[in-house]
Order: structure tokens, then sequence, then C-alpha cells
RNA sequence: CGGGGAGUAGCGCAGCUUGGUAGCGCGCUUGGUUCGGGACCAAGAGGGCGCAGGUUCAAAUCCUGUUUCCCCGACCA
């Protein structure tokens, strides 16, 4: 009892949502601080959230025709004088590179903040005729941005991320492209991540600089603000006639080619710590979870409890990522580890078990301890795991839907995102100032113009003119 | 970039007001007893106080500068 209370918890969510955040990504040990500043140390536990969602992104890219290659991480800066747009929202958070050794260069160059340039520089090269297109790259890498402040998986100033670059014949086959990569970011998100997500076109305001269109996929956090959790880039042949990415068409004109490029980063480790977490701690979706299922050994001491412990976790190897506890901390250690670290699901089998050959097992999403026969137990592990992952999924749809409101009028938003955060529906004009007074007067952003439309009103809700779009505003991370 | 807070043992903190050469809890090591919700006893190891200057016989403690981290805001891909 005095031992209980000797124990750091962590920070109550509701109490200070940013501190809970944070005493989490330490306490499951996903991230640790690094001696670079901006930049976080990804421990293994973190890395191997982050492996599992790479692996199935990258699956499905693959599945669709895209193919893996790898870009200079550092970009000369004449390429950086070619397309103005995508400078100008670039170039306040390009990190330089201008020694080698005590030799000042002759060409800067700059570590990339995403790597549009060297594509399309590339392309330009490459594609000659209609034969050669398109071209469907992705790489795995990290970028830098020099964010002035950071937070751990959310922002940092380096991070893991994908970026995909196609180029394509049409303005048909880009848009096309960028819609197709949103479908599998958001499946994925909704499918394996367990997030509920809406699905939509970024505004000019706050489309990706040079991008004719944007297309985003934005996901509510457990404190009601939003997290834009990846985007895709339609640029038409924007960066083409930058670039001067030609080639014959099949009746020998010369005709530019179009673009699109996408990408999610390890950002989306924030979304599942902030959407699914709770004051225990982490909550992992099956999906992506290093360890979906921990083998605990009560009285480990005894005879036959190691052995018939071991025995199970190597059955159930063979069909789940499953670990054992062999430490020789107290139990109750061990169930407040697995909680704190998000395990989907834990297994307990003491000597009482055995005798009844059955074991426990515990929901990490419900808490819910079920006592299952022995006989049989990769199938009732796996089962448990399919609810976890529908549980998931449902709690934060329903979540979500009670935080998703309505507005009529610009002090309506505020009032509504001061009081109960979360998504705000309102109709929308069109003009950017009406944009720009919802930012002043709520401080509030569109999150987008989503692709499943209703009308909640009549008018815009800045001006009263014409609505044009429903759009969904909130604070966003 | 503006406002606020903080850097003292691996972690969380106290000590700075009134300078005298650093302390508590957890963790760690060893041995033993334990083991179904963060066990207990005993014996140990470990830091010179973010960094750089300055004042002083003497600086975690006072002064100056600097850096990093956290929170709020601005900015943002």
């Amino acid at each position: 009892m005095p031992a209980e209370k000797r124990v750091e918890k962590i920070t109550d969510m509701n109490l200070d949502f940013p501190q809970w955040y944070t005493d989490v990504v330490r306490k499951a040990d996903l991230a640790d601080y690094s001696e670079t500043g901006g930049c976080i140390i990804v421990r293994p536990y973190g890395y191997g959230v982050w492996e599992l969602i790479t692996a199935h992104l990258d699956a499905k890219f693959k599945e669709t025709g895209h193919e893996n290659m790898y870009m200079p991480l550092l970009i000369p800066e004449s390429l950086l004088e070619m397309e103005k747009d995508h400078i100008e929202g670039f170039a306040p958070e390009v990190a330089w590179v201008t020694h080698a050794g005590n030799e000042e260069l002759t060409e800067r160059f700059y570590i990339r903040p995403t790597s549009e340039p060297l594509f399309s520089a590339h392309y330009a090269k490459r594609i000659q005729s209609w034969r050669d297109l398109p071209c469907l790259y992705n790489q795995w890498c990290t970028v830098m941005r020099w964010e002035k402040t950071t937070r751990p998986f959310l922002r940092g100033r380096e991070f893991m991320w994908q970026e995909g670059h196609t180029a394509h014949a049409t303005k048909e086959e880009s848009l096309a492209e960028a819609l197709m990569i949103l479908d599998i970011y958001s499946n994925f998100c909704e499918n394996v991540l367990c997030i509920p997500v809406i699905k939509g076109q970024k505004t000019e305001r706050e489309k990706f600089a040079g991008a004719m269109s944007t297309y985003t996929f934005e996901a509510l956090m457990h404190d009601g603000k939003a997290l834009q959790s990846g985007t895709t880039h339609d640029f038409g042949d924007k960066f083409a006639r930058v670039f001067n990415i030609q080639y014959t068409d099949k009746n020998n004109q010369l005709q530019y080619a179009t673009q699109s490029s996408w990408g999610v980063s390890s950002r989306l480790v924030g979304a599942i710590i902030m959407v699914h977490g709770d004051n225990n701690g982490l909550v992992l979706p099956p999906g992506v979870a290093p360890v979906q299922l921990m083998v605990v050994p009560v009285a480990a001491h005894k005879p036959g409890v190691r052995e018939k412990a071991e025995e199970i976790r190597a059955r159930l190897a063979k069909t789940l990522r499953c670990k054992i506890d062999n430490t020789d901390h107290a139990p109750g250690w061990k169930f407040a580890e697995c909680e704190m670290k998000g395990i989907p699901l834990r297994l307990e089998i003491g000597p009482k078990d055995i005798e009844n050959n059955q074991c426990v097992l515990v929901r990490r999403d419900t808490g819910e301890k079920i006592t299952a026969p022995l006989d049989g137990i990769e199938k009732t592990a796996t089962a448990l795991l399919e609810e976890i992952r529908l549980n998931l999924f449902a709690r934060a749809k329903a979540r979500q839907e009670s935080q998703t409101f309505t507005a009529q009028s610009v002090p309506e938003l505020k009032q509504i995102l001061d009081t109960t955060p979360g998504f705000v529906k309102a109709m929308w004009c069109g003009a950017d100032a009406c944009e720009v007074r919802v930012k002043e007067e709520a401080t509030a952003t569109s999150r987008c113009i989503p692709f499943t439309q209703e009308r909640v009103g009549e008018t815009c809700f800045v001006c009263g003119g014409t609505a044009e779009k429903m759009v969904v505003w909130s604070r966003a991370y």
C-alpha cells in the first residue's frame, strides 16, 4: 500500500494533456530527448511501431505499382531558385551546409525539407516519351525542417517519413494518383491504426507550397485538437513547367508531364498516442503493436510455472507477436508495465491456472479479464486482438462524432472551441478574407473541405455571403 | 519570435532568500525472504550542482552572458 504511493504515475490527461503526452512518450519508452536540440531519439519500442507502419504502407505502395528509390540528402542551392511558391514556403526552415572541413563551399547545399526539386530535376532528364510514363517512385527517409518549437513525434527538426513522387502524362492521372494514395492512407489509418479520419481538400491558404491542390486526412485527438495526419498533392504541370519536364506524346506532340507527391511521417505515432491513450498510458492498435501479447508468469519460482509459460509463448509466437516477461519484478509491476506500453493483450498464467489448464487474458482497451482454456488459446487470442481493433476504432469514431459540431457564426465557433474543442462544420463562401478572419477571431484554421459535403447552414458563417462549401474548422497541432 | 517555467545522481525533487564545499525518494548493485495489481529486509555504488566568465578567503547559492528543455501564443510544409 505505501509502495503504491511511491510509484510515479503519469499525469492525468484531463488535467494537463501536453504533460500527459510527454509522460506517455517517455514512460512507454517510445522516444527520448537527444543531445541534438529539437531532434528526438526514437527508442527501439517506438521504432518498432514505426517499422510496422512502414511495413503496412510499403506493401500497399508496391501493390499499386510504386517502386522505392533514394535521393541525396543534400540539394544544391541552384535548385532552390526554381519553383517560387515552393521555395517561399520552405525557405525559413531550411538548414544549410556551407562548409566542408574548414573550406567554404563554392555552392551551398541545403538539407532536404522535402525532395520535390530533386525528383523534378531527375524527371526532366529521364522522361522523353509517353512510354516513360508514369514514373511511380517513393522513398523512405528523414527530412529536416528547422522548427522553432518541437514535440516528440508531432514536430521535430528531423523526422522519419515517406515521400512518394510520381510523374504522369495527363492532369487526370496525377489527380487520380493523389486521390488514390489518399485512400490508401486513410484506409490504413482507419483499419490498422483504428483512427477515424475526415478526408478532404485543403483550402488555397492551407495547401502545400507550390501544389495545384492538396488533399488531407484529419484526425481528432483526445483533447479535441486536430492533427493533419498526412497529405497528398496534385501538382498538375506546375513543377514540370519550371523544371522543363516534357515528353513526346503518341501524336508526336511535346507535352508537359504532370506530377503528384504524398507523404506520411512518424507523426502518425503521435496520433496513435493522442487518439487511443488513456491515464494508464499508451494503447496500441494490434496491427502496429511490436508486442501484441505479453505472457506474464505468476509465481514463476513455483515448479512448472516458468516452463508452462514459455510453452504458451512459443505456441502463440507462431501466429502473433508475443513475448514473455521473465524479469524478477512482482506481477503487479509487470501488469502496470504492459499497460504503460500499450500492449493489447496480457496473458497471466500461474499455478492455479495450470491446475485448471487455463489462463487469464486481459484486454488493454477495456481492462476486461477473461479466463480462457489453454486449449485453443491461439484462436482465442487472435479473435480478441481483432475485437480490440474494432473496439478501438468504434470508440474513437464515437468520440470524434460526439466532438463534432456545427456553427453559424465565428463567435459561435470560438465559443464551441473554447468550451468543447473538436471539429466544427460551417459553411464558407470560399473567400480567403473570411478564412483569415476565422483565424484572427477564433484562432481556428480550416482543416479541410470534406469530400462528403453536407449543408449545415444557408450562408457563409463569416460574411453571410453565398455559401460555397462546408468546411471543417478546428484548432490544430 | 513574444510571454511564463525549469536545468542539482539514471528518474522525480529539496537545498539558493540569510555563500562555508551537496541531500531525500525511486531506480541501480549484492545477499536473503517474496511473487494473482507497481513486494520487503540488510549492506553498497553513484553527482559537485547545464555551460562560460565574474565577485569572494570561499559560489547550486550572488552578478553577467550563453545554451537546452517544457508550457502558452505567433509562425509553419
